[in-house]
RNA sequence: GGGGGUGUGCCCGAGUGGCUAAAGGGGACGGGCUGUAAACCCGUUGGCUACGCCUACCUAGGUUCGAAUCCUAGCGCCCCCA
């Protein structure tokens, strides 16, 4: 064994933590045991712009590749996102216009490199070699695959099943998703489990052509701090990676206690003993779970943000949640000078409320306070003299606060 | 190509001429409790400076004093036959 990297077995520990699914598990062993570095693939879809925690469990585990020595292909699917995965929809995705899917790539770089190591990270774009292909070259490739294997898949099962219609370019994804782990030899390929059979046919295409197959690695899909659901940004309950400090902190919070292990294994980078640890404290009701969390918290803020954040957010979580009192970095809302103000409208203008109709329930029903008082009007009134908003500070809820300046 | 269905608010889903801004559920939001967790209880859930007005039941027309509800055309989706 070379100093510093580890062996097999030892790699195998770290890579397997959170994993869902290794296929094959001994294919992986033989490859980590040659001591080469090996090929790591991760192909995402620019399709959203923002990246959020789900988006960096794949990128937590690549790191942990590199940190062992091996390399990564980052792949920007430009030309897959013409076609856009179908993997867990129940319908057609809408395709994304060029300039969109260049945008959302670029900031995609740049957000990955907050969990990435830029010297050992490949940037690939599909289209580089999916877009010279031909149709001749196209009808080899889906000789590859018979109809009855593609449509083994779960999603397109039930789609079809259920009547949901089904695009036949759609059907193609899998193989052109499978054809970009041929052009870059890939040795290991990463997704979410949902991408299994994406995954796969990457794996058969490769020994149709001959080669060395890949291994193929699952995650599991980090559900939002709903605690259900996927983290999705079209869900609301993401935490994204470039969220504030305090606000990061606060999301990470309000995860369901159920969740709080499956994070620190897939979106802190603490030691797999050290998580293992804590886990079996938490189910001896040995540490609680306020204090675990908080430090779920902290790790990932850290992360993101530097420790001296992730302590400054603390801080002022304890402030607004745990004291009630102001946090120290309220909004400061200027707004015309009149000598009554409409209440409805001041919490529109101010940006608490989307519509005045919704700030007058917010008012009816006790959700709005002035400078921690909540306000209390009789019915059919809404309008305050000046001075009892001017310089005040005005909260909506728990966490919707702005200080309020007329003039 | 032919025949038959179906399209409701964020989602599911009632409603088949006036009493419907549209039952019920889910979700979401606000309040209480708390650890900004879960569970539980209560309230709200189209817009509008608002005891009223405006816009809404796929789209466009039409019938009617009056339509989400009836008619016509169009669009989407589904099923059956070919």
């Amino acid at each position: 064994m070379k100093l510093g990297v580890p062996d097999a077995a030892d790699q195998m520990k770290t890579i397997a933590s959170g994993a869902a699914d290794i296929v094959p598990e001994e294919a992986l062993l033989t490859k980590l045991a040659s001591g080469r570095s090996l090929t790591i693939k991760l192909g995402v879809d620019p399709t959203a712009p923002d990246l959020h925690l789900g988006h960096a469990v794949p990128l937590r585990k690549l790191r942990q590749f590199q940190d062992l020595g091996h390399n990564v292909v980052l792949i920007i699917g430009d030309f897959t996102a013409l076609i856009g995965d179908p993997s867990g929809r129940s319908t057609t995705r809408p395709a994304l216009t060029p300039g969109q899917i260049e945008a959302n790539a670029t900031t995609y770089i740049e957000q990955a490199f907050k969990v990435l190591d830029r010297n050992r990270t490949v940037m690939r774009r599909n289209s580089e070699w999916l877009g010279p292909l031909g149709f001749a070259d196209i009808l080899k490739l889906t000789s590859q695959f018979t109809v009855a294997r593609i449509m083994e898949r779960d999603d397109f099962q039930k789609r079809y099943r259920e009547g949901v219609g089904i695009s036949l370019h759609e059907l193609l994804y899998p193989m052109a998703q499978a054809y970009d782990s041929v052009a870059i030899k890939a040795d290991v390929e990463l997704g979410g489990t949902d991408q299994l059979f994406n995954l796969l046919a990457g794996r058969e295409l490769m020994t149709k052509l001959g080669m060395e197959p890949q291994v193929c690695l699952t995650l599991p899909l980090l559900e939002g701090t709903d605690g259900t659901q996927k983290m999705s940004k079209s869900y609301g309950n993401y935490i994204g990676l470039t969220d504030p400090p305090a606000e990061m902190f606060g999301k990470v919070m309000s995860i369901p206690d159920d969740l709080m292990v499956k994070y620190y294994r897939l979106c802190t980078a603490l030691p797999v003993e050290e998580i293992d640890a804590l886990e079996s404290a938490l189910a001896a009701g040995e540490a609680h779970p306020n204090v675990v969390k908080r430090r779920l918290a902290g790790e990932i803020v850290g992360l993101y943000h530097g420790a001296e954040e992730a302590l400054e957010a603390e801080a002022a979580f304890d402030r607004v949640f745990k004291r009630h009192e102001l946090p120290d970095d309220i909004t400061e809302i200027h707004l015309p000078a009149a000598d009554r103000v409409h209440l409805p409208a001041l919490l529109k203008d101010a940006g608490l409320a989307p519509t005045t109709s919704e700030a007058r329930r917010l008012i009816d029903g006790g959700g709005v306070k002035i400078d921690g008082e909540a306000v209390n009007l009789p019915a059919g009134s809404y309008d305050l003299p000046a001075d009892a908003v001017d310089g005040r500070v005005v909260q909506v809820g728990k966490r919707r606060f702005a200080r309020i300046s007329l003039g």
